[in-house]
DNA sequence: CTATTAAAAGACTAAAAGGTCTTTTAATAT
DNA sequence: ATATTAAAAGACCTTTTAGTCTTTTAATAG
């Protein structure tokens, strides 16, 4: 459904805020372990998001990664639409540059409740409420974001 | 949605099979102008097709590429996993790998709807139903294909 | 103040996707 | 038979995605 880097960002921006509920701030090192993804490529992603704003971090010793708690939740849409472009998700099924309701393409009729349902989920998904729902029970599951 | 090299497959076997349907035999230039694929790439691609056994083809003077007429029809499915592996639309949309009804990741009550509505999609749609699509009021639109 | 810790910066490599081009093979019209 | 046409084969190139690693910067505990 998305692409490696993608990914790696969703599971680790979900754990980092699984674990500042916890009161704590993960690095690098743990992140990339938890959720099963390479190291260095690991922190160079956590890297570009705080970059781009997504997450606050702090050099040295109690150092690490954490959300801004003042800031609005975050929808998953905002962190794939920075790494995979504006493209995501409104193209044609087909491909095909020219293709609505007024000159659909033969799947535009099937495809487009599909990309509306697509894109409903990556809007109302936050990283917040992902990392809510790992919480089943009131207790976070270990090794649940390992892929 | 679909990678390049799918998207030129499906787009350069619809416009096949519509071609077919006046009786004509498009060949590799004329198949990359009307769906607006590069010339040599859509060449190489249109002869895996036919290594993989989705059409024939033939060289020479009134060459081209042509359906076998007695083949059952073709759901694109097939060329999706043919170019794209086995994992197409199968995968968690988190990125887990273990995922499933039992232990779901967070989207996957969300998402597992619209896999199966993708999965229905490409299994119900085959070529020769996109082609037939394309007649809309009995003739073709020229340039339809083009992206 | 300094050793330690951990993120930031950025150079580099590998693999996959996307694309180009030339040469070879085969069909057929003349 | 042969010139022409068009697919087949396959070598190459470019860009993007994925991943690795070293060096630098900054925070803080002692």
């Amino acid at each position: 459904m998305f692409n490696k880097e993608t990914e790696y960002a969703l599971r680790g921006l979900v754990y980092v805020q699984v674990q500042n509920l916890k009161g704590l701030k993960p690095g690098i090192v743990e992140i990339s372990q938890e959720i099963d993804a390479p190291l260095f490529y690991t922190g160079k992603i956590m890297q570009r998001l705080v970059k781009q704003g997504f997450l606050l971090s702090m050099k040295g010793k109690n150092g690490g990664f954490f959300f801004d708690e003042k800031k609005d939740d975050l929808p998953i849409r905002n962190v794939i639409q920075a790494i995979e472009g504006e493209k995501t998700y409104s193209g044609c099924g087909f491909g095909l540059k020219h293709c609505d309701d007024l000159r659909p393409c033969p799947l535009h009729e099937q495809y487009a409740p599909i990309r509306n349902s697509i894109n409903d989920l990556i809007t109302n998904n936050t990283v917040q409420s992902l990392a809510r729902a790992f919480k089943v029970g009131g207790d976070l599951l270990p090794g649940r974001l390992k892929s």
